[in-house]
DNA sequence: TCACTTGTATATTGTACATGTACAATAGGC
DNA sequence: GCCTATTGTACATGTACAATATACAAGTGA
């Protein structure tokens, strides 16, 4: 079992790997992995984990904070915080529709049937509606 | 109506617009927007539309082409194919679950309500089943 | 106090996006 | 058949950003 509880990015990927970061550890926040109070690796213990520069996970860190997620002080490192909701927004404003469709396209073009993708959005719709 | 059929694009995001065509354009062909033999825009038509320089809207067409929705011939233009599906892909292979969490997790950061998520996925689920 | 840990700031380097420009191949009128 | 316009392509350039190296500031804890 790795240290971060498991949080896995793609070196060769052309994403960016700060933004491969933010978008893993956000799903994990979401998901409640971390409790309110804890403790997040330091940028220099998850940097290693990973193989990335220090200053690359501080970067991520940075806009999980901006977002309201962490809080970080010198010396101290980086805590969960017990996050409030932002003011509510609606799903097409957000524009999420439009970016399911397209990963919805991209998968079914790398030949994933189409049953298994509407299984596994089944499942995490259920999940969302009874947390 | 505009000649494409309901594509945009955000100059000022901070994706690359050819990524933004690519996706936004194989979102519509998996949709049967468009109709196999049927003529795309040419590149620079389809430029001057969006605003951006006929060299973007060509890599996103190679790109298309490549994954083998499109064929390309100079003088000729961009015409639609009768794509054949790849050999099958495991949704874990492809990580779509992976991506799927993770955009769920933006939108809720963001605010969106985790009802409203779960009724575009339930919508757009039951469509894919029964196509 | 003082050594150590942690996040931060700045400069540098490589890479990728978007463009400007010129070229090659095909279509269509004559 | 030839000629011109149209279409996709190739290549070089400017610019912005990602990732790193290095040094620094602020807090911790004995």
């Amino acid at each position: 079992m790795g240290s971060p509880r498991t949080l896995r990015i793609d070196l060769a990927s052309p994403r960016p790997v700060y933004e491969q970061i933010v978008s893993g550890l956000r799903a994990l926040l979401v998901a409640g992995e971390f409790a309110p109070g804890e403790q997040l690796p330091t940028v220099r213990q998850l940097a290693i984990d990973l193989g990335v520069h220090h200053n690359t996970v501080a970067e991520s860190y940075r806009v999980l904070a901006e977002e309201g997620w962490l809080e970080l002080r010198r010396g101290r490192g980086a805590v969960v915080l017990d996050r409030r909701e932002p003011k509510p927004l609606t799903v097409a404003k957000h524009g999420f529709g439009r970016h399911l469709e397209e990963l919805v396209a991209k998968a079914i073009t790398d030949g994933v049937p189409r049953s298994a993708l509407a299984e596994q959005m089944a499942a995490l719709a259920e999940k969302l509606r009874k947390p």
